[in-house]
DNA sequence: CATGAATGAGCCTTCATTCAT
DNA sequence: CATGAATGAAGGCTCATTCAT
């Protein structure tokens, strides 16, 4: 599952993890506070507890850092996810409770979250598709259950539609976070959930003209 | 109702329009390739066909650019919106309008757009809230067609809903634009425009209920 | 007696002095603020009530503007100088009267004389002299008035320590302004004045072997 | 009464301590040559034997060097008077030793001294009160001496004149220096020594009536 | 493995000076 | 004569990265 690594000068897989670990903690809430530019590599390995040479003994660049942070919360967000919702089977009350279950995490990491979309960009050309291709495995897990209730015959709706709905969910999640100087001073998350949910179920429940543009 | 900050040191009004003008286009040009951090003030002076002292006659501080570029492309994408929709009574045949009016925008402008998104957060505490005032703004237009057609009969949908349908409006606008890499190689703009309006409408027009948490 | 002139692209002498008057009240105000260095060349123009071209028009180096505020100063001092001891005749009461009033311009002119030892060695190579000549003239008028006393009978001291003596007065007067963090909260001007004088004058009065090592 | 002001990046005080020395050592020799403010940071760096990252790693700012270089400055003249004075007990026959002694000193570091009287008033509102203090102590130390000998009854002198006087001392050792255009060509230091020894201790030594303005 | 001193390219910004109007 | 916009060399300072210990 690995894609690219980021390549450290030393051996010792355990030490990596930990050493990986002390460093992400300590760069995300520096991300956060500052961004990734206003950060310094000396401000990283201070937070993550170890010298400026110990940090450049696990990452070759910066940059590294940044993809071991973006890596790291989209795994957080999918483990978090597959956990809530993995085994439940696909109905309209399993993407009521898939949905709800995503914006509780998005709401919990929504500082994570927001670094990520605000610095992903000053990720390298070779890094950003493998990021984005982490995203796209989460809109599909959106997807994916659209499909079983198309499938059951509780919703109608083309596959076409099923993405866009998709990338809307998830888009929505990420919405709750990083407008929350809008949003999240007139809902509360529970309102929020409830009122999009609502928005995305009402138009699918019973309208079987959906149908006719779903096509492979 | 014009610009509050960014003090020059030229006294000319017209020279500073000019030269703004000028700046801003390079500017834009440069952060949408390299984003801001990387984008030097001498390659921006370069960009803009001037040198850097002459740039520092026009700003104080590389940050103004940054200010200078969002408040230019939230100005562009609102006087474009109300050229377009303004005079538009507000029934649903309008609200259809005025999304695909400015999601046409926005895919003319997914560019700056882009760049707005990736780089607000770099804004001073200062500069930040009066641009996210300006987006709310924009978000308004589309609150405010919404309530017309609830006034005239067309919907029935809470203050509340309806204020989420409009940050959903104006979300997925952007969307467009800083999720293409996923969504333009699904869509056209006209199926993406299509398919959103259906999802927006489809729940509003015959459900009553919707009303009866609408609440001032 | 003027020796190096400061070229100005004007040709209105009468023009020369109205512009390079208002600059030099300018520049002193500035320097005394914030020394030559820190002082800007717009600043200087702003604080002259010109342009900074017009500015130009009057000297050719920013350096100028310091000559100019030098020999200012130290044409004003010794105008002083001359106005208020000049015509007295040489006797131990006037030596008083001499190192008395001198000590009251200083106290007067501290700031600006504050400025020139501060920023003197600003000056360029070839202004340099010019402006310690000046310095030279007005020991000179101290030493002249010891010799009077000398000849008169009332006094007996050497060539080479009335030249010493000279110095010592006039450094006298400058400590008080450079050293007015100290001085100036032990002593009040009467005070000190009468101090120095008696510090002066105490052992020259009676000691005929001071002559021994006078020399021509 | 160690340095109680400019942190450093690096840990090793034995470090710092040495290349703080290079540090002195070149930008005296250029503040000498060219004063504090036409003196760049890199060329610091460069006749201190390191590259300007590793001069920042000692200092926060500029100004710094200039801080460091007063401190210095100050610390030999004392320590060099302190030990060819300290012992000695105060009779005149020391005072005019401590004199001719600090004005060997002065002569030896007139250099130095020049740098620290033309450009003090470059340090900061903090840093210029802690130097003062210091060569306060100086003047103290010929008031101690001044005052032993009224003690011992050689000398009679007011509290008021012996600090004037002490004061004057300490000038006269100055200007040896920051007038040596006009002294050196007049006097060689002994010769001066000796005058001013003269002018300092003629008026003191025999005339009680100094002692009727002696006050607490 | 860990450390942290050293490096220097490169950034933002200032400001003396010029010159067309 | 007066103006002030334009210029760009130069300065202070930062920080990612390396490497000897």
């Amino acid at each position: 599952m690995r894609k690219q690594n980021v390549p450290a000068s030393v051996k010792d897989e355990r030490l990596i993890e930990l050493r990986r670990n002390q460093m992400i903690k300590g760069a995300v809430s520096l991300f956060k506070e500052k961004g990734f530019h206003r950060t310094t590599t000396r401000e990283i390995a201070k937070a993550s507890g170890f010298s400026i040479g110990t940090l450049y003994e696990y990452i070759r660049k910066k940059e590294d850092v940044l993809y071991l942070v973006c890596d790291r919360i989209y795994d957080q967000v999918r483990d978090r996810l597959k956990k809530d919702i993995g085994t439940k089977c696909g109905n309209t009350e399993s993407l009521k409770y898939a949905i709800s279950s995503y914006f509780k995490v998005m709401d919990e990491m929504q500082d994570e979250v927001l670094v990520m979309y605000q610095e992903a960009k000053s990720l390298s050309k070779e890094d950003l598709p493998y990021v984005l291709k982490k995203e796209l495995e989460m809109v599909e897990m959106f997807e994916e259950i659209l499909t079983s209730c198309v499938e059951n015959g509780e919703l109608s709706v083309g596959l076409k539609e099923r993405k866009l709905i998709a990338h809307n969910i998830f888009v929505q999640g990420q919405m709750w976070g990083f407008r929350r100087w809008a949003l999240q001073r007139l809902y509360t998350l529970e309102e929020y959930t409830d009122l999009q949910i609502q928005n995305v179920l009402e138009g699918l429940s019973k309208n079987p003209q959906n149908l006719k543009e779903g096509n492979e």
